[in-house]
DNA sequence: GTTTAAAAAGAATAATATTCTATGATTGAT
DNA sequence: ATCAATCATAGAATATTATTCTTTTTAAAC
């Protein structure tokens, strides 16, 4: 696995903040020509530092305005009860990502919804229908104060 | 505010796999020709749907393999306490997000770091650093079992 | 100083986006 | 029921951009 130089990190970045910039816009920010910003950009692609390309959602516009972290500790912790959880949990499209993770409790959950009447809903007849459920504490985020990227800003 | 069609929401699912699929691409998927395609996804940029074009970058390729959450309480809670967190914790490149929650704690941060190394040296000379620090405590990501989308996988 | 390899430049071609105009379908009013 | 108006889509022409190939420059090693 070889590294990646500045002008690798520089490109990353830009295309981070937008991934639409067509090559020459690219190599005028950096100084350099067409060619080598095209076939950077297609190393970095083929070596799996840019896993894809993908669009941002608006949430709200969407009509999903609440965000809900949702702590949950399992009754049997056999590894084919939380491999069986992790499987379970794939099939809920309101659980937009899971964690296992240390600490007070098994799975850190981070769940979208568009209101609290839909929230409900998901604890009683999604989350209350996986089975092994212990426990689980729901944390209400009030403010999303950064969202950024592993590369600066 | 209006509202998107079945149509709307198929190309924002396409695109979010795929953000560089082609109009063409994307009509063929749809059975329409390309200018309706180009006419949506430019209304739905112009509107906010789509907030931005950008890439996935690879956690593990880029020597950012540990994630953690930590759960931070403050001090004092008057408002001008919040919000001088909220603009310090901008200024910390391992904190990828900052949510303000309900619950045990007041902020929930996700950092992410390369190694345990890293995450003390985050701990105590980053985070310490901030003024008005409570409490924090940490949980470490043993797996990451979901990553999706507000719009289906 | 010469050789070698890597990176970048330049130019030509292929693919795609974008725009303009035209057609068909749907809706609302008379 | 008919007409006008609006909207979604289609088709075709043009402008951008990606992609590839070849050449030139740069840097390092001997």
């Amino acid at each position: 696995m070889i590294d990646i130089d500045p002008v690798d990190l520089k490109i990353l970045k830009l295309l981070k903040k937008d991934g639409m910039m067509t090559n020459r816009q690219i190599a005028v920010e950096l100084n350099l020509t067409t060619t080598p910003i095209h076939e950077r950009i297609k190393r970095l692609r083929r070596d799996g530092f840019i896993e894809k390309y993908t669009i941002e959602l608006n949430r709200k516009k969407l009509n999903k305005n609440l965000i809900v972290f949702c702590n949950v500790s399992l009754k049997e912790h056999a590894q084919q009860f939380l491999t069986q959880f992790e499987k379970d949990v794939q099939t809920v499209p309101e659980v937009v990502e899971c964690y296992c993770v240390s600490g007070g409790s098994d799975f850190l959950l981070k769940v979208i919804v568009s209101d609290m009447e839909e929230y409900k809903d998901f604890i009683l007849n999604k989350l209350a229908a996986i089975s092994n459920i212990g426990s689980a504490q729901s944390h209400f985020v009030i403010t999303e104060a950064k969202h950024s990227s592993i590369i600066g800003e």
